[in-house]
DNA sequence: ATGAAAGCGCTAACAG
DNA sequence: CTGTTAGCGCTTTCAT
């Protein structure tokens, strides 16, 4: 079986074909470059006649104009640079996937760097994207540094944060964090719990306290109080909420709920409830945030606020290959959230079984 | 606060430097062309005090050499493809990260293509990776039709796919299933399981059949027989795990434990068995393949044939920058398999319930 | 050791 | 409407 798939290319291997160029393909129709090139790039203007010649010798000899030398002439060339932090989240590699459908649709290819954490690798990368003259860069994370992006800016790559991190300088999508962090704590409190508890991404970057802060406006405005002591900070994997529930149900007064900033830290949280036997929502609400493909599939499906990711990924892009600069970069758009409603979510349980 | 980080770029915007090329930096260093393309490349016979002159030059003025121009010359884009299925199954995401990462210390980028099971696009994206010279392509899809192969390989440009779909002409990496299944397949027998089914993935695919095949080898070498029915075609998804258990569960013999063929089916079926209230491990064992990182976070935790993904990027990668052809194509590296006991298995219930 | 000059493959003025 | 030609930014002989 394997060996009749594999007998194949000894016989039918083909040599290397003389890679042409547009100069050959002229030779052989017996036309001028300038032919050739104007009937490749579909400029009406051509003689029919001769650009069937030109087609015809074109498909013949297989050629493939060179990209590389296009945009050498042009100034664009068509890739984009996508940075994430690392791939591993779901969500980065929705995003990323998403993404890159939007970017072949209209013709730009994707180049992918992820900085593992890494922060001196934002540099490398940020460099590589100007040599490669990226006609912009996508930024996942917000790990970067100003210079960094200052760099891109000032050579005239156009950024955009999707990470609601905003970037001076750079064009940004704000995901609106109030209004899911509300939304989320509006259907808790309707729920009748009243000590939420959030587990909060890594501290070192500004905005996650910035969402913290957030939690707690939401949660006066709801008219229910946050006690610090509630407020995990957490690093956006499923370990650091494994790790808070650990901590949280350590507390006296545990909280009833937990609220968490982005799915993977929710997930978990229910694993660790599994392993501690806690039963999830009977005893403990869970919310996540981002409404990863998974989150449908954990034990119990995971109620979390869902990003519109197409949303997310088309204004990005809208705004990359905006060479008409119809934004400009004090443009914020904003994406907004919605509440997915599934089974980690329930009413509060009457009897507190305390520490 | 958001509003004070938003405040700096109106003010620090910077006016889009003049882009400079080679030949400005001759000009101001007082050098020749050659002198700067030289120092910037490192070539040792430079004039220390010149090469000092053209760095601080080079600093002063920001500048970075333009790949395409140096790619247009040198005839190689020092950018690899990289082609998958779909980002949405972890696998291939964490093969993704681990390839740019290996790529990346290498000096390599990475052209990210997907193709939504669209198989049309596989041609658009071939196309692609030809026009941008790409200096090789990695399949993780075995979608990859024949043709498309043949072009790139036409065009100079080396394939390898990592997904033990033998591709004719290309380098293959082959995942030893045939191990991996056995091993499963041992522990089954270990634990007294005599009904054990298998979850297979699309149909369409040949080496899909080809695994059916081995599962059923290694099933016989163990002394065990397989029922037809017994064997579900699933399509790789969580969903068509979940699918695939309610099959089984209305069979008169049901099995005792289910191998599939990828995690993800088999977090489907683990899903599916806490919705109808089947306990895992007790009275059914799971065990999936691939050991995706969320294979740690099922409850139960998924036991699992793991590939080791570091293995099997550092091949590929290597294969795809051979440029002295010490590889040839007819060279087949086998990626090793292990078993990852974690808890999702365990010894043959006593008491078969039956239909 | 350095510089002048000829391309890499393509596009876009400008003539004709 | 087609062809000639001058670059795009860089590397690399080949003289000096």
């Amino acid at each position: 079986m394997e060996t009749d798939l594999l007998k194949l290319p000894s016989e039918n291997r083909a040599r290397v074909v003389q890679q042409l160029n547009l100069r050959e393909i002229a030779r052989r129709a017996r036309v001028s470059t300038a032919t050739v090139s104007r009937t490749i790039n579909r400029v009406p203007t051509v003689n029919r006649y001769l650009a069937r010649r030109v087609w015809k010798v074109v498909e013949a000899a297989g050629y493939y104009p060179n990209t590389q030398a296009r945009a050498l002439v042009s100034g664009h060339s068509r890739i984009l640079g996508l940075v994430v932090p690392e791939l591993t989240n779901p969500v980065f590699a929705e995003i990323l996937q998403t993404f890159e459908d939007v970017a072949a649709q209209h013709g730009y290819q994707i180049l992918f760097s992820s900085i593992k954490g890494d922060s001196c690798r934002m540099e490398q990368v940020g460099r590589r994207m100007i040599e490669r003259r990226v006609d912009g860069v996508a930024a996942l994370t917000c790990d970067v540094e100003e210079p960094v992006i200052q760099d891109l800016l000032l050579h005239g790559i156009s950024v955009v944060s999707m990470n609601g991190t905003p970037i001076p300088g750079a064009t940004n999508i704000r995901i609106d964090y109030q209004n899911g962090m509300r939304q989320a704590i509006e259907h808790l409190a309707a729920l009748r719990h009243q000590r939420i508890a959030f587990v909060a991404g890594p501290e070192q970057l500004a905005w996650q306290q910035v969402r913290k802060e957030i939690f707690q406006e939401a949660m006066a405005e709801v008219g229910l109080e946050t006690s610090p002591e509630h407020i995990i900070t957490g690093d956006n994997s499923v370990e650091s909420g494994m790790r808070a529930l650990r901590e949280l149900w350590l507390l006296p007064a545990r909280p009833t709920a937990i609220l968490c900033a982005n799915d993977l830290m929710a997930t978990g949280v229910l694993v660790q409830a599994y392993e501690c036997k806690i039963t999830v929502p009977a005893q403990l609400s869970v919310v996540g945030f981002d409404d990863i493909r998974s989150a449908q599939f954990t034990t119990p499906p995971l109620t979390t606020v869902r990003i519109s990711q197409a949303d997310l990924v088309m204004r990005a892009f809208q705004m990359l290959t905006d060479h008409d600069n119809t934004f400009n970069s004090s443009d914020e758009y904003v994406v907004k959230t919605s509440l997915v409603l599934r089974r980690s979510t329930a009413l509060q349980p009457r009897i507190q079984s305390a520490g």
